[in-house]
RNA sequence: AGGGGCGUAGCUCAGUGGUAGAGCAGCGGCCUUUUAAGCCGAAGGUCGUGGGUUCGAUCCCCACCGCCCCUACCA
């Protein structure tokens, strides 16, 4: 099956007849070496050409070619592996002509073995004298162009092996992410957690408000969702008494795509016993501060204009951070007593509406229905969410927006909840998890009756069952590993952290043709061949 | 979903109402320490797709497709 740029590609296996054709493998089984690419070179970048030229350190080393500068009898090559490129010298008097037109014969994108001695050349640059090269693998596309990279968009997310390939950050960004997640298991591991992994595969998608992915199983003949939450499952293990579990794995949202959404993400939830929500920030603090020094270097971490220190953090009410970010033109800035009175929350959303339609900005969407806590929310999301730049815990969310919380037992319109926010984003979202079945049950059924596609159609009796036989106090949080990863590589879509983020398919080039043929208009020759 | 932008050689990009150019890659030749190697030569394009305006469209207009950005929902 032939690709694009098919000249290459066929070009290509024109070469690789002729390298057959002199009795090489194309695609051997193996190839012994010594050291990769990247530890020669880090191994022997302080050695100087004396030194080499006296010890002749013999190595065997294999590689992708990546530059290749042909000299007539002789030619450089740069092999890359492990990251690192490594340069080699393929001489015709040494390798002899039957390998030297083995080396005439390949291309960018191969992958070689060699077998020979480091040196350093006239210019200072490690190489390896070759006195043997093995072809282990033809290549029979081309690689991203050599100087510019993969700079499409487009291809670099569709094809991210040749981003890979071709762009270092790219590459640094998912060496980044594993580290991410490497310290993060590190962490909560030496903390005696249990990482634990529950169902994708849902009956009923709870755990969170979000429209679910359906799917099907067929033997069973029911309907599943993909989960866009674990929570649920993992308070289970906690009755179950795991008293403090975690897990990282995948969420599935059926809404919109952005730079900060994918509808497949990664979260890291975990939960302990004997806990509240105030153990969480505590922990959470340490958990940031911890991971951006271990993977950064530093707790101050630059992402895009903004310098955020993870080792500074505020902490705020929701209703504080309403006051404080009211725009300063909206005329009198609300207090904390007005936001909290009855129909306060309704009343500073009309005045802000009044504001924004006269200053040409969003307004809040219809009020009508909506609870003061709602409300709150909404005011919080417009205009305070964007301005939290420096890392914040932001606390007391309204109960009416957090079903799985436990109240603040002074106001019960208050949750034991908090969010995290750095640089405008929300980054995680915690709380003291409700633990009284009947309390839960009645929220469920709330949210059951109040309908909507974001919420599940029907109460989850088996959690319910399962609180009922004793969950203890217990505090959990849900951390967004994109976005955690955005931050602590300075990427500004969430598309760039997300090895294979989702497009829109690729329509095959028959089907457009096709669909041109057919809205043409103009008949074809009765009788002419080859279409279908 | 709404608004804006982009789509020209395999890659990175110029360009014009009279059907196109560069660098790199690829091909042929020369070159035994080069490194964005160099030099010589040849080749490579239904200018995203379809329609319209026009004597004539890659360029102007419309629609569609794809991607990106901003806004809306969400983490």
């Amino acid at each position: 099956m032939p690709f694009e740029p098919l000249d290459q590609y066929l070009q290509r296996q024109k070469k690789l007849a002729e390298i057959e054709a002199r009795g090489y493998d194309a695609y051997p089984h193996r190839f012994d070496w010594t050291a990769t690419p990247a530890e020669l070179v880090e191994k022997y970048t302080p050695a100087g050409a004396a030194e080499l030229e006296a010890a002749k350190p013999p190595v065997r080393v294999a590689g992708r070619i990546l530059t290749l500068r042909l000299h007539g009898k002789a030619g450089f090559a740069h092999i890359s592996g492990s990251g690192q490129r490594l340069q080699i010298y393929v001489k015709l008097d040494i390798v002899g002509s039957r390998a030297f037109e083995l080396f005439r014969l390949l291309d960018l994108g191969d992958f070689v073995g060699v077998a020979g001695h480091l040196f350093r050349t006239k210019t200072g640059e490690l190489t390896v004298w070759v006195s043997e090269l093995t072809l282990l693998s033809k290549a029979l596309l081309p690689l991203p162009e050599k100087w510019h990279g993969l700079s499409d968009v487009e291809l670099r997310y569709r094809q991210r092996y040749l981003d890979l390939i071709a762009n270092d950050r790219a590459r640094g960004i998912f060496l980044r992410r594993a580290q991410i997640i490497r310290e993060l298991r590190r962490f909560f591991d030496a903390r005696g957690y249990i990482e634990v992994e529950t169902p994708m595969m849902q009956p009923i998608a709870g755990g969170a408000t979000a429209r679910p992915f359906v799917t099907h199983h067929n033997t069973l003949d029911v309907d599943l969702y993909l989960r866009i939450a674990p929570e649920l499952y993992l308070k289970r293990l906690v009755v179950g008494g795991l008293d403090r579990v975690y897990e990282i794995n995948r969420n599935f949202r059926n809404e919109g795509i952005s730079t900060a959404h994918n509808p497949e993400f990664t979260m890291l939830e975990f939960y302990q016993a004997y806990s509240d929500y105030h153990d969480l920030m505590a922990l959470s603090e340490e958990l940031f501060a911890h991971l951006a020094k271990q993977v950064t270097g530093s707790t101050i971490v630059k992402y895009g204009e903004y310098e955020v220190d993870f080792a500074m953090w505020q902490r705020i009410s929701m209703r504080e951070a309403i006051c404080r970010y009211w725009p300063a033109d909206a005329g009198p800035a609300p207090n904390v007593a007005e936001l909290a009175a009855p129909g306060g929350p309704r009343a500073i959303a009309e005045r802000y509406n009044v504001w924004a339609q006269t200053h040409n900005r969003e307004p809040l969407p219809d009020l009508a229905g909506q609870t003061g806590g709602e409300i709150t929310g909404l005011l919080f999301e417009t205009v305070a969410e964007s301005q939290l730049i420096q890392p914040t815990i932001l606390y007391d969310f309204p109960t009416d927006i957090s079903p799985l919380s436990k109240c603040r037992k002074d106001d019960p319109s208050l949750a034991e909840r908090f969010e995290i926010f750095v640089a405008g984003m929300e980054l995680g979202n915690a709380f003291s998890e409700l633990n009284d079945p009947t309390e839960q049950e009645r929220r469920f059924r709330q949210q059951v009756e109040s309908g909507g596609e974001e919420v599940p159609r029907e109460v989850d009796m088996d959690y319910i069952r399962a609180l009922a036989h004793g969950m203890p106090p217990t505090a959990g949080e849900g951390i967004g590993i994109d976005r955690l990863t955005m931050l602590l590589t300075d990427s500004h879509s969430i598309r760039e952290v997300i090895l294979f983020p989702l497009l829109r398919p690729e329509t095959p080039q028959e089907e457009t043709a096709a669909g041109a043929s057919n809205s043409g208009g103009h008949s074809p020759e009765p009788g002419s061949g080859g279409q279908k």
